[in-house]
DNA sequence: TTTAATATTAACTCAATGTTAAGCCACCAT
DNA sequence: ATGGTGGCTTAACATTGAGTTAATATTAAA
């Protein structure tokens, strides 16, 4: 398996040598930028997966840099993750503006920064997904159908994004919260059975056995290995 | 793998070269510093993964010494762990406020101290941890699963956070105070006998080895090793 | 030995979720 | 317009099982 390629861009060179040392460590192929706009040449170049970028930096800052980035279009399905200070809500909010798949907090903890890390490299942008697959089920955003073992069904709006979420992260318990925010957006107020109602009917059509309640917690998709 | 890096820090040159030897013998890379100063310089051109530091020093003593440590950025994922006497609950206390994350009791157990000190470096930091490991259990918090031996066991919520807790610190006795504190919130209250009844439903489903009493005092969970 | 702390069991409570059907609204064809 | 169709939401009620309690037994520390 090719090792995956990360930029990381940041003007404390301690961070980026200690990122670098440890992410090399773990098999990815690194390189590294200090400000934005070095970043932009290396990300034309070295083509990354990912892109692992400080928000606040000298020269060009993340959020303009993002901007750039993303119209290279060899760059379509780069991530883009932030660093950034716990609590920097503004930057937060123009970041994701400027395109970016995700958020890493400062203090970085290795273990999670590395387990993020490998979650955002497998399931590529978060939203642009097009296609979700396990081994009986394959959801396809671009023709608006879930096959299942060979049988196709076609889902409403509602029930397609539900499930799509559900599906991304298979395994993967999902708040209420969660899937609240996702699916309808953080505005949108609808009454709590909502959700079980759309719940009921996806079981209804791709069996009960697929989605799982936690009850107290969310819901989660489990493959049905028959 | 990369051997973890120590640092030892002791106003007692014998319990230092003692440690320090069996320490390198067990194949770690370790340094040494007499007093909190001292400590600090070496730690910040060091980076080690883990300071193991005695409370009561000449010079700057262990608790003055851990706040300033934990100022520098890239010691932010340094596990502290104090040497401390039994008994002094007094600096106990300051020292969990000064950042510690762990203690160790004199007199040192080579053997108590070698396994807890595995333990604390594969954990990393203790909180936001979606993932914690022992030997033969880990715990997921995204998939809400427990997996011992590859069995998986789902857990109700209060028993997942439960458990959750205890494996977030293995060996440490947590109170019944704390446990309410973080499993129920401050201010919910519920009767005695609740955490016990918990405690029973966790030993049925994994066994009743990995919960231990201390009676008075709390629970804690022991990796079960067969 | 004594006793407070913990273990155990089963019954009970209630919040979380499931279920159903009805109503509303947008969209489409006539 | 009119009426039909289907998607989405809601409300009312049912069901479930997690969580709690209470009563009793057992244990370990002093």
């Amino acid at each position: 398996m090719k090792s995956s390629k990360i930029l990381l861009v940041d003007d404390d060179e301690d961070i980026l040598d200690l990122l670098e040392y440890n992410l090399t460590k773990e098999g990815y192929e690194v390189k590294t930028a200090l400000n934005g706009k070095k970043a932009i040449e290396v990300a034309n170049e070295f083509l990354p997966e990912l892109i692992i970028m400080d928000v606040m930096m000298p020269e060009m800052d993340g959020i303009e840099a993002c901007g750039e980035i993303r119209k290279n279009k060899l760059l379509a399905n780069t991530i883009i993750a932030f660093l950034t200070a716990r609590s920097e809500d503004y930057s937060q909010i123009a970041g994701f503006d400027a395109g970016a798949d995700d958020y890493i907090t400062k203090p970085i903890k290795p273990k999670v920064l590395f387990s993020k890390i490998k979650g955002l490299l497998r399931r590529g942008t978060v939203e642009d997904q097009l296609i979700e697959e396990t081994a009986t089920m394959r959801i396809d955003r671009e023709k608006y159908i879930v096959v299942q073992r060979d049988t196709e069904i076609s889902l409403p709006k509602k029930e397609f994004e539900l499930l799509a979420l559900l599906m991304s992260k298979p395994d993967n318990v999902f708040t209420r919260e969660k899937i609240f925010a996702s699916v309808w957006g953080d505005d949108i107020v609808v009454g709590d059975r909502t959700i079980d109602v759309h719940i009921r009917k996806l079981r209804e059509k791709i069996g009960d056995d697929y989605i799982k309640t936690v009850k107290g917690v969310g819901y989660k998709f489990v493959d049905v290995e028959d």
